[in-house]
DNA sequence: GCGTTGGCTTGATTCAGGTCAACGCTTCGG
DNA sequence: CCGAAGCGTTGACCTGAATCAAGCCAACGC
């Protein structure tokens, strides 16, 4: 079928599996997560053919809170796919200095550039809750898109969107303070999350708030004065809880 | 040749054209900027069946300080090519703030991304000095790109490129102070501009501080600031010079 | 010539958010 | 069952950069 032996990471790099009986990710994955994997825009604008070629080559992979998937210098192995989970882009600076670049969810594919160009990472990633990732092939992506005009045209679809979304953090940080990031935050993770009015945020605070460029402290205190207003709840278990319809953000 | 009537941008958004005998942008897109054209990185990957297409249809047009090329909102008609000058990504928000995204520079698409996905622009493009543009015609940009293997390939390099600029400024601003920022963005025009130890910064300073980040109060106190430790000379004519080999910023 | 306008700088003051420190709560190992 | 370690929250304080307010100087119109 589908899969190969998997893989592992370098052994520093990748903390040992959870053997909670874990056993469904030797699944194929084009089986196991059919859905998400065909939902995802750069497949599904791939076409059929190209798409099943890179899944057979593909693997998925469950890796613990903190496992790093390739640190930043490293040359691209694999294009991540999310499957599951929440994988953060950190990036440090010479100071020493780290921060939050992105968060990936579910259907986002990780560093697609650095694979597109085969060029050294500029962050590491790593996984903020149990993430479960398709591993493609980083050459193989490459050679397909050289060969296949579809799938390089929906990689520049798929660049395009992730500029944007890039150009968006930049404009949030330049103009608008703690509390709205954090307030434009929440809601986009509601609207990711469906029509639900339940948020759940996962991953530890240390990270959202360095995604939103602020430190941990800042981030509960514009919590706090988000749930002072009435516009959302925190709920102890981590998750939080909107009460309007809108943050009117 | 290669030149159509050169079309008008509508009257408010575009100030007449300097009439100092100016008539070079009359002149072939491929014949005047041969060189800088065929170095931009997008058009050197296209292959040179695809780009003679590309150019065929593309004029090139002077536009003077504080012309806007388009506006946020806009459905994307052209990709732009700086051929002379710089344009600004002007970003503006809900309660009316501004914000520079991005300056480009001689031999720099802009905006690419929204050429690409035919969605709106989520800037506004505006010259910060007077400029010298090829303008190639969008649609046309989509049909190439449809069709043409390496001219897609070229462009998800472009892209991914972009990106990485972007990611770079996002840890710009999250990471480091007001003064590291702006010792590193004249490090990167010098780097830019070639060996000379020289920087022109022709475009405005509050130009320059929005894309920072800052006012431009506080631009000019880093300036100051980086002039004490002699790392640099304020020259008067608003150019710069820088007097160590590097600022080790 | 001379007032005006616009871009840049400088100084004084304020404030959002960072830093430092203490504390609660959960988890985990013994 | 108990101590230690980690994470999040809260409070007190500090600071880097924004804001407010002059001033300077070149370019421009009359």
């Amino acid at each position: 079928m589908y899969i190969k032996a998997t893989p592992r990471l370098p052994r520093d790099k990748c903390p040992p599996e959870s053997d909670n009986g874990e056993g469904s990710d030797r699944m194929p994955a084009a089986n196991r997560h059919a859905t998400l994997i065909e939902r995802a825009p750069f497949f599904q604008a791939a076409g059929p053919a190209a798409m099943a070629e890179l899944l057979a080559a593909s693997f998925t992979q469950v890796l613990p809170r903190g496992a790093v998937l390739f640190e930043q210098g490293d040359e691209p192995q694999f294009l991540h796919l999310v499957l599951d989970g929440r994988i953060g882009l950190q990036a440090v600076v010479e100071g020493g200095a780290k921060t939050m670049v992105e968060l990936f969810g579910p259907g986002e594919l990780v560093l697609a550039p650095a694979v597109v160009l085969a060029l050294p990472y500029l962050a590491s990633a790593v996984a903020q809750v149990e993430v479960r990732v398709l591993m493609i092939p980083a050459a193989l992506v490459r050679e397909a898109i050289a060969r296949s005009l579809p799938l390089a045209v929906a990689m520049t679809e798929l660049l395009s969107r992730h500029w944007r979304l890039m150009v968006d953090q930049v404009v949030d940080l330049k103009l608008r303070s703690a509390e709205q990031r954090v307030a434009r935050f929440i809601d986009r993770r509601r609207a990711e999350d469906g029509e639900a009015d339940r948020v759940v945020l996962a991953e530890p605070r240390t990270a959202i708030a360095a995604r939103l460029g602020m430190t941990p402290e800042t981030l509960s205190r514009a919590l706090a004065a988000l749930e002072a207003k009435g516009k959302l709840r925190r709920t102890p278990d981590g998750a939080t809880l909107a009460d309007r319809m809108a943050l009117d953000v």
